[in-house]
DNA sequence: ATCGGTATCCATC
DNA sequence: GATGGATACCGAT
């Protein structure tokens, strides 16, 4: 079955919605500089005002006015406020995205090294599935010890972000199993289905540096955000601030190992493999999930 | 505020 | 050892 055949027909619950959403996050983050109005987007997307609202608030949590302040440079600069405490703290030495914080995604992860990939891993079976979230279309890779890999792709592009995530473990068996990832994208995009007693189990191959920047990376909490000058002092290496820049950027777990919250000292928003664009939407969502949470 | 050039460091190949 | 960044910094507009 070709991969569009398989878009065509997967169905997720409340799929016009997402839809909905993923283009007013899409609009918005593109748009943010000419500060659209809610009449001006529900407009585009033809539908009425007060559908637009409702829906976008329930998604994220914000509503679509809120989210275009929650995407602006200033705003990102203001998400790098706290960020020293939480990567400094002792107590999140487990490697876990950290005890009490109840509504973040709670991840745990074990580590492979490309030779153990290798050696272990070989023959491996990955299943992956294309499936709509807020942010496009995600395409998510499992063992059967865990999420593997998560690349976002736009209309069109599905096949070539298949691609792109294929080529990092060339060994490996890639079988189509929209059933085995379906799970997984639900759990993810839903933040009221994070829970710290059913943690996300997630594998991250990649060389020693590549995951102790990843493990760095998951101690930011949602809502904030670090830069990679902060990475490189929390891993020990205070001067590599260009080298963690090279590892975040082979994150292959993006949203999940949240590569987006780095950004550069100044606050922009330096780059993003998936593109700015989707990395301006995420930080803009989270901080709607982070006012839910705080209320 | 933005832009461009430069210094420098480190992980990779 | 050579290479090249999802950097940081500084000075000019």
């Amino acid at each position: 079955m070709t991969i569009q055949a398989t878009l065509d027909r997967d169905i997720t619950p409340a799929g016009e919605d997402y839809d909905l959403v993923r283009k007013t996050i899409e609009r918005i983050s593109l748009d943010y500089r000419a500060q659209p109005s809610l009449e001006e987007i529900a407009a585009d997307l033809q539908v009425s005002p007060g559908r637009l609202q409702k829906t976008f608030s329930r998604w994220a949590g914000l509503t679509p006015k809120a989210f275009l302040q929650a995407v602006t440079l200033d705003h990102a600069r203001r998400l790098l406020g706290h960020e020293r405490l939480p990567l400094l703290d002792a107590s999140y030495e487990l490697g876990l995205s950290g005890p009490g914080r109840l509504h973040d995604l709670f991840v745990t992860h074990e580590a492979m090294s490309p030779g153990d990939f290798k050696t272990g891993g070989d023959g491996l079976e990955i299943q992956y599935g294309f499936h709509p979230c807020p942010f496009g279309t995600a395409v998510l890779l499992a063992t059967s010890r865990g999420l593997c890999g998560l690349a976002f792709a736009d209309p069109g592009g599905e096949a070539a972000a298949l691609e792109d995530m294929a080529r990092r473990w060339p060994g490996a068996r890639l079988v189509q199993d929209q059933q085995a990832t379906a799970g997984y994208v639900e759990r993810i995009f839903s933040p009221q289905q994070w829970r710290a007693d059913q943690p996300l189990r997630i594998v991250m191959i990649g060389t020693d540096f590549q995951v102790r920047v990843w493990e760095a990376l998951l101690k930011i909490p949602l809502g904030q955000a670090s830069t990679y000058h902060d990475v490189a002092c929390a891993i020990g290496k205070p001067t590599a601030a260009r080298a963690v820049g090279a590892a975040v950027g082979r994150n292959p777990i993006s949203f999940v190992v949240p590569c987006h919250r780095a950004l550069g000292k100044s606050g922009a928003l330096t780059g993003y493999h998936w593109g700015i664009t989707r990395k301006r939407a995420m930080l803009g969502w989270e901080t709607g999930c982070a006012q839910s949470a705080a209320v």
